[in-house]
DNA sequence: ACGTAATACATCATATCACGAAGTATTTGT
DNA sequence: ACAAATACTTCGTGATATGATGTATTACGT
């Protein structure tokens, strides 16, 4: 998928995908793959800018040996998710006028 | 709108505004206001890198003293709006992801 | 026993890009 | 005469996705 056009999706798949149910870093990207490839370095950048705004919360619990740091969403990210479904309304109405049929030209 | 959300639409916005008829700036910002908002600084750096990857050729012309740039779309243009068009399925399948119900919290 | 893949997170440098600010110049309206 | 609209340009800045690279441990096949 084109770039640009992740920038504005990736955010809120990350918030969606926490939305449910606590989860970590690597679960995360396993979960959103079908939708949207995600690196790690650019996940764990998410995740960092998430918690900087305050959209979600981190707690670090250890499983087998391994570190792992769990992500829980708080009301601003639910609010986040909220805006973005609010401004899809806007995204159709755009995506209708670059989709309208040609006219003048075949 | 989102920054980040309209990034991934800008560029074929601008496509989509000189797809039915050759236009220039001043004219593109007004066709396209409604829905979506655009600086000038920010469509004419769009329009130039439009240039450079071959999506649109320019002519300039005299109109009333004042120079006016007109914007013709190429092939490559008119095939960037059908790419876009046909990612439409992974957006709207992201969207949703995003917009699914839930079903253990409030 | 050994190597490879998977799990898990972190950091850095780079390239792309939207945008405000500021500028140049003409025409139109009041 | 002055303001607003028309029309295009350049520059600096901040945001951000990503590849490369690194650190460690566990799981699995042979």
């Amino acid at each position: 998928m084109d770039i640009q056009l992740k920038r504005g999706l990736l955010d809120v798949c990350v918030l969606a995908a926490i939305k449910d149910k606590d989860s970590y870093g690597y679960q995360i990207i396993k979960d959103i793959k079908p939708y949207i490839e995600m690196s790690e370095s650019t996940l764990y950048t998410i995740l960092k800018r998430l918690e900087l705004s305050g959209m979600l919360t981190v707690r670090t619990s250890e499983h087998g040996g391994r570190l792992r740091k769990y992500y829980h969403i708080t009301k601003a990210g639910l609010g986040r998710i909220e805006d973005f479904k609010n401004e899809w309304r806007e995204v159709m109405a755009i995506y209708q006028f670059v989709n309208k049929e040609d006219t003048k030209r075949a």
